[in-house]
DNA sequence: GGAGCATATTTCGCCAGCGAATCTTTCGTC
DNA sequence: GACGAAAGATTCGCTGGCGAAATATGCTCC
């Protein structure tokens, strides 16, 4: 059973809402109920991540360089992450100051920098990665294995369709 | 037919990774498919309502406003977007300047301030609806309405875990 | 009925990200 | 082989939001 009594605070949202303007309760529901709960994330993430002395956006770019074999130029990171170009360089100054990550000009073409992860940031990721996990499981096991991929592969569906019209 | 054959950004993230950490790759699924749709969301959704010379988050106050009837205080405003009383100040300041929005000192209660949209907002907000409401749908759209039906509800449990951990 | 506590909002200093302009290196073309 | 266009990264000025402190008003209790 999918389907739940209890309301959110969405559904109060839409039910002042109701009959009010010409829209979509159902597509309403689905884009307003994502917002929240990709802030509520950010925000307990945050609170977690601060036990580590790191803020989100470090991990996630050290994350992705995880990923990414340890190594990957400053533009491949921006755009993998919706970010601009001067906003990576920024989130690279501070994590080069820190000593997790090492800028080196690139060899063949000397136009690229290769971003590297240091031993030190590399410690840190993995302590960060088991807080982070767990925060999102937390909020995720509130669905059973079934449900999660049910969710997912939905979500997946709506992803292929945002890439197509970019 | 829920499942899908093609592999978006996320599936190629996931599958870098596969057996380089102990995470959950369903969790981390669904956690970064909703970051990134959500963050395609607002980028598509500022660019479309520049048509109107409006920002994200201008629409999105006016709306909380018209949803509560016309007027409201901003810590209730704020609370219901996340936002902090600070940055609600901000953005009250922005929308009072461009005439859409009128601070009300309250009778009752003089420490309260009561927000009322101006004619001039509501009509903005009134063309503003429509073309979000394009930009969601051409997004959401992607799912039949049951799929959609479905998408929400696992959502909405979310959103009860989530409400519940505040 | 005045002192202190609670509540609502704003002010202030700070930070991350954006867009535009800049600088450097490379590629393409004649 | 030189010169203009393109690509990669950075710098600069600006904006929105945050947390903490300040301000203003209302409430309570002795």
């Amino acid at each position: 059973m999918i389907g739940c009594v209890e309301d959110d605070s969405v559904d109060r949202h839409l039910a002042r809402w109701r009959g009010k303007a010409p829209y979509d309760e159902r597509v309403e529901g689905v884009v307003t109920r994502m917002q929240f709960l990709v802030k509520h994330l950010k925000q307990f993430k945050e609170a977690a991540l601060a036990q580590v002395g790191m803020q989100d956006f470090e991990f996630e770019t050290l994350h992705r360089l995880v990923a990414a074999g340890g190594s990957a130029t400053p533009s491949k990171l921006a755009a993998e992450m919706l970010l601009s170009p001067a906003g990576m360089t920024g989130r690279l100054d501070t994590l080069e100051r820190s000593g997790l990550v090492r800028r080196v000009r690139g060899s063949d073409d000397r136009r690229r920098v290769d971003v590297e992860l240091t031993a030190k940031g590399r410690e840190l990721w993995t302590e960060a990665m088991a807080i982070r996990a767990r925060v999102e499981s937390e909020l995720v096991s509130a669905l059973d294995a079934d449900e999660q991929q049910t969710l997912d592969a939905l979500l997946k569906r709506l992803m292929i369709q945002a890439e197509s019209r970019r």
